[in-house]
RNA sequence: CGGGGUGUAGCGCAGCCUGGUAGCGCACCUGCUUUGGGAGCAGGGGGCCGGCGGUUCGAAUCCGCCCACCCCGACCA
């Protein structure tokens, strides 16, 4: 396998580009067995190793391939329809919030970077520079080659969007003049490149796909509002189409992002106990108003500094929802979300009994694809048996599978992902009995990963115990908290466990109590858990 | 960027120690027969052994440098 060069032919599409890691030394094997179907990598099990697992199940699920530039990614038709999916919902759930799409350019003059003291700190170890804009042909060891010309060096270099703040406001500088311009509600989706020393599928790339949003008011209460709001349009969508039991929260100062007065977020808890950070709203204060001199002038006529907010989701909710919910036959997806909800596989004896299943299986199709994403899986080189591995690997909520029986008794015979339950249901009204499959399946996964967090979080009140607890018992830590950055840090440090949030449910019970780690009266309930 | 590991056909591996120009299983292609949980038989295609350099008559194999990926840290969405 060509490993440092894989370029390949422009016949080819992008997707097939040939990357696979190997596995550690120290992995199970995994062999590849008699029968496993094109390009299929066997799935090492969660138990053995869920980083592996991870990754061998976007493999196996064909949602993304790895890229000849260290720490990018191909997301592949499948993990792409999913994004498509998170899309299309977010999308309608902004504008109805009131915000509209625009695009901001990929490049930022460097000096922008520099506007915004915390900002620049924040993201000035990782950012991609544009220092040429054309290139030269020569030789190198007798090849030819290509190199950047140095008659076309930059009189100041670009940077490629880490986020997109600074030009974001040096816009609305031109924009907003008076209090009648605000608020200014836009959103946009684009890709932003941050250069990472580590890297994983989803979760941590140098490039990602993502929505930022960025909102200017005339007051601090309605940025805070807004702020607020949009954390809520994220639980929502993450409860109701990821089916991710997300707790919403406030970041401690020293996980706050840079440049912003607060940070919010939602965390969902992965199936080894760990925590991922799944989206963030920022109430940004006056601080890129200060940076490029937003001011509009307010009824009384004088002119005021705006207030502001960013809030943003990116792929990693992909790599979120793998890893809340997938099993060790593969993904599941949740049904809200997944490329297709139902996969049909028929099944045959001799020449004219094929067309005839074929037959009433394209009629089955016809009747459900108004409703769902259906595929008919009409291939006739491998057998059933091998195309239920196949989807059950990819995730699909639900498949028919139907045969003669199935045609002589009217119905279809349906497995569903997530219990491997099978049953028959009567093809009379298929298209209501799927929606209540496909509801109470999304119902149940919401429930099931609902529980999983409920029975993993555990209430603490002496650090003695977490220290030893933390070690051996993955899983968030519910504690009485002093907020103070240091002891933060010493946590960190002696623990690896970090300060994931501040929940905005339940900050009351702090009160009276003492602070875990230092005695001193607590401040506030915090969550302490070992985090992506 | 530090510590560890791995790179041979799409995937999983053998060959390397003891140099002689590459092999196995699955997958893939063609044909026929098959299809209620990973089909059978027959025939066939595909790899300058991650890259560059060195030693040698000759390098997948020995030596050096580099690159990529994975794991554990530091940094982060």
């Amino acid at each position: 396998m060509e490993r440092t060069s894989p370029y390949i032919s422009g016949a080819h599409t992008c997707y097939e580009l040939a990357c696979i890691p190997q596995p550690a030394q120290d992995t199970p094997t995994k062999n590849t067995e008699k029968g496993m179907s094109t390009h299929e990598l066997a799935i090492t099990p969660r138990a053995d190793d869920y980083s592996q697992w991870y990754l061998d199940t976007i493999q196996a699920a064909q949602l993304a391939d790895y890229s000849p530039v260290k720490g990018c990614m191909v997301i592949r038709p499948m993990g792409y329809a999913i994004w498509e999916a998170i899309q299309k919902d977010l999308d309608r759930r902004f504008k109805e919030t009131g915000h509209t799409n625009a695009y901001f350019p990929l490049f930022i003059p460097q000096s922008f970077l520099s506007r915004e003291a915390e900002h620049v700190e924040g993201f000035a170890k990782e950012c991609a520079l544009v220092t040429h804009h054309r290139l030269r042909s020569t030789t190198v060891d007798g090849k030819a080659a290509v190199e950047p010309d140095p008659d076309s060096r930059l009189e100041e270099p670009l940077v490629v969007r880490p986020t997109s703040e600074t030009i974001i406001w040096h816009m609305y500088r031109r924009w907003i003049d008076s209090h009648r311009d605000l608020p200014l509600l836009i959103n946009q989706w684009a890709n932003v490149v941050r250069w990472e020393m580590k890297t994983r599928p989803f979760l941590r790339t140098a490039e990602f796909l993502w929505q930022e949003g960025h909102t200017a008011h005339a007051n601090s209460r309605e940025a805070i509002e807004e702020t607020l709001r949009m954390l809520q349009v994220y639980s929502d969508f993450a409860h109701e189409l990821l089916a991710l039991p997300v707790v919403s929260g406030r970041k401690s100062s020293s996980e706050r992002f840079a440049g912003a007065v607060d940070t919010y977020c939602i965390e969902a808890m992965m199936q080894n106990g760990w925590a991922l950070q799944a989206g963030t709203s920022h109430f940004l204060g006056q601080n890129f108003a200060r940076a490029f001199d937003v001011t509009f002038q307010d009824t009384d006529g004088r002119r005021r500094l705006v207030w502001a907010t960013s809030w943003g989701v990116s792929t990693r909710l992909i790599g979120a929802m793998i890893m809340a919910h997938s099993d060790d036959k593969g993904l599941v997806a949740p049904p809200a979300v997944a490329p297709f909800q139902v996969v049909i596989t028929p099944i045959w004896k001799g020449a004219s009994k094929k067309l005839q299943v074929l037959e009433y299986c394209e009629r089955l199709k016809a009747e459900l694809s108004s409703a769902f994403r259906v595929h008919l899986d009409d291939r006739d080189n491998i057998k059933p048996g091998a195309k239920y591995y196949e989807w059950e690997r990819k995730g699909v909520p639900l498949r028919l599978e139907v045969g003669p029986r199935d045609m002589a008794r009217e119905n279809v015979f349906v497995a569903r992902r997530i219990d491997a339950k099978k049953f028959p249901l009567s093809i009379h009204g298929i298209r209501s009995s799927i929606r209540q499959e496909l509801d109470s399946i999304q119902l149940k996964m919401l429930q099931m990963a609902t529980e999983k967090r409920e029975s993993n979080t555990h209430r603490l009140a002496d650090y003695d115990t977490f220290k030893n607890q933390v070690a051996q018992q993955s899983g968030w830590y519910l504690v009485p908290w002093y907020d103070d950055a240091r002891e933060e840090a010493a946590i960190k440090a002696e623990t690896r466990a970090t300060l994931r949030c501040f929940p905005l449910e339940g900050q009351e019970e702090a009160k009276g109590l003492s602070c875990f780690k230092t005695g001193r009266p607590a401040t506030h309930m915090a969550i302490f858990a070992r985090a992506y």
